[in-house]
DNA sequence: TTGAAAGCGCTAACAA
DNA sequence: TTGTTAGCGCTTTCAA
């Protein structure tokens, strides 16, 4: 039925049929200037009947950009990361820009994979939640001048973010004094790490509002449960954590403070209220922490780092400290499509503030 | 530093670098065989050095084939459809390809420029959830050989699937008699809608189980609050609600059916409790409009269609139609993948079981 | 085992 | 306004 060998048309196909020259089809394509209406409505007919769709491979590879961006989270299927990529495809698309996503799953290997995968494709740019801490092998790429941004924790090649050090101290070396804003958090973490385009959210300034907004209830023994210490999110909200304790004069006692996979979050949380002198409070440090926790059918004060979905309906309400999965999102894609259209400037550092929402849970009494 | 002027190293890089021919760079990328292990030693080496990585487009022009598959869902962010998206994730992973995705929102318009984007990039095949019935601008991308699988509703270019009538009465004209099961629906809708691979879940089926199971627990004036009618699930989901009333010899009452967006569900629900005669539960017919009753306050019997994540947290314990979101993804990419390799087999139509899971809400008494 | 040449479908540069 | 030519980086075919 078409024109054609076989397969899809090309534009010498639709030229062919629309008698004129193949880049005059290219022209008419492109929406590029100087053809006569006339000649432009033969080839636009030609292009219809025939079913012709430009092969994007051969416009890429002659021109070298793709028009796309790769994004690497942990699990597309998770409530913050899928905001969150939600939020990036929309300003991909304002860019006219396409959406190459995959979750690493938490694996460094995989991570790795993917965004090799997405440089063999050519992607313009990449947005990546990391969970390696090596990314020595995107050296070539970034030379290549593919642009990369590290968001919600922060990543890329050089001296190695080096983002807590495996042990459950957390990182909380640092005293310094932020303001009493809870969201504002002044300095961050190790920023000197690597020197890419980062956006992360005020991890440390939220579990600091957080823990305080719990102690000003009264709390004089607050736990805290939160994810693998390796994670960086995890060290840094340990961090605004004893920041909190300090500078209420509360000791910060480490048999209440548990770090390890959502699994075992409310098991641990058991053996610290069984013990003597338990914690009257919790505060939890992600979203599956949380609702873990809430599962192991806990219900003293507590403040969640992270909103979920039915926070509210539950009772009492879930006091958490949301985050803007989607600002984020948003965030990191601006700054992206600001690289991919030629800033130079010097690598960013974002902080989003986050937001406490008391909802019950952590208003109550000690 | 790099051999090459500037830009990516291509294969003639990597080849002048290792004292070989283009060809045989090829070769030990691509894992052919006859190449001596001194000489592939070589190039490898030359590929680290320069950090070579296969141009993608390139390959793709010359072979073909992208390895690549668009899927088109409602919105990424939503938990039923980032479910269903990470298994035909994982599943495309498996097969090598890639998923190209993005959100429809919905909105027929999107969706077509979305599909048609990604033909542009010349997908293998697509994944679609359509929001659109009309789908005839896919017959040019289909006869030219892409295979396409519609989820969770049906879809596809020819005599148009022609779901619902968009006036409240859904298409309950058959009168089939299924099987009591509750998951086996024997003869699905309009299965002679376009001819395209479907794969769905069991609605009706799904729906006449949980109203069966309200009116088991002595209910005998059941609402039914679902989405819009013109959406094919809900039209399916209204049937199996008519079919549970007439096998228990109830009355239909129109006055106690709802469709419309999940925004007006709870005040809707809130005008029938408030009439003569009230529903003494409620079905509701999507995720979505189930948590909007709740949030609305309402806390009669209810069976909701759709599993969410703290169902199971609230007082009482929300009972549910559970569907298998990861289980229609990824039966929807393995039939692709089959079409993919060949298969030409007729078109088949799916419908994946759901399982009624009793929390509380569906077992009050009226 | 290795290599040379052609060409995938398109756009950029340069005629006519 | 329209057309011609070269070549993007790779794989395919055929030859050495």
């Amino acid at each position: 039925m078409t024109e054609s060998t076989r397969g899809r048309p090309t534009m010498k196909d639709v030229a062919a049929a629309a008698g004129v020259a193949l880049k005059t089809v290219s022209r008419v394509v492109n929406d590029e200037p100087g053809v006569t209406p006339d000649t432009a409505g033969r080839v636009s007919a030609a292009i219809e009947r025939l079913g012709y769709r430009r092969n994007e491979s051969a416009r890429v590879l002659r021109r070298g950009r793709t028009s796309s961006i790769g994004l690497v989270i942990e699990d597309v299927a998770d409530p913050f990361y899928s905001g969150f990529g939600r939020a990036v495809e929309e300003v991909a698309l304002g860019h006219g820009s396409l959406v190459l996503s995959g979750s690493s799953g938490e694996d460094p290997g995989r991570e790795r994979e993917l965004i090799l995968t997405f440089c063999s494709r050519r992607v313009d740019g990449l947005i990546i939640v990391p969970s390696g801490t090596d990314h020595d092998y995107l050296r070539p790429e970034l030379d290549a001048g593919i642009a990369a941004v590290f968001a919600d924790r922060p990543g890329g090649p050089g001296p190695g973010p080096g983002t807590g050090t495996g042990t459950g101290t957390g990182t909380g070396t640092r005293s310094d004094s932020d303001s009493d804003s809870g969201s504002g958090s002044g300095s961050g973490p190790g920023r000197d790490a690597g020197s890419c385009d980062t956006v992360l959210c005020d991890n440390a300034g939220g579990a600091y509002a957080g823990v305080r907004h719990l102690i000003r209830h009264g709390h004089r023994r607050v736990a805290f449960v939160g994810d693998r210490a390796s994670i960086f999110t995890s060290g840094e909200r340990l961090r605004g954590y004893r920041r909190a304790l300090e500078e209420a004069g509360l000791r910060f006692d480490a048999s209440l403070v548990s770090t390890g996979p959502a699994e075992e979050a409310g098991s641990a949380l058991t053996r610290m209220l069984v013990g003597g002198d338990p914690p009257t409070a919790v505060f939890t440090g992600n979203g599956r922490i949380t609702v873990a926790v809430l599962r192991a059918g806990h219900r003293q004060a507590l403040v969640g780092f992270d909103d979920f979905e039915l926070a509210d309906l539950l009772v009492p309400g879930v006091t958490v400290v949301a985050q803007d999965p989607a600002g984020l999102g948003r965030t990191a894609a601006e700054l992206l499509f600001r690289r991919l259209s030629g800033d130079r400037g010097a690598p960013e550092w974002i902080e989003l503030p986050t937001r406490l929402v008391p909802r019950g849970s952590g208003e109550l009494p000690p």
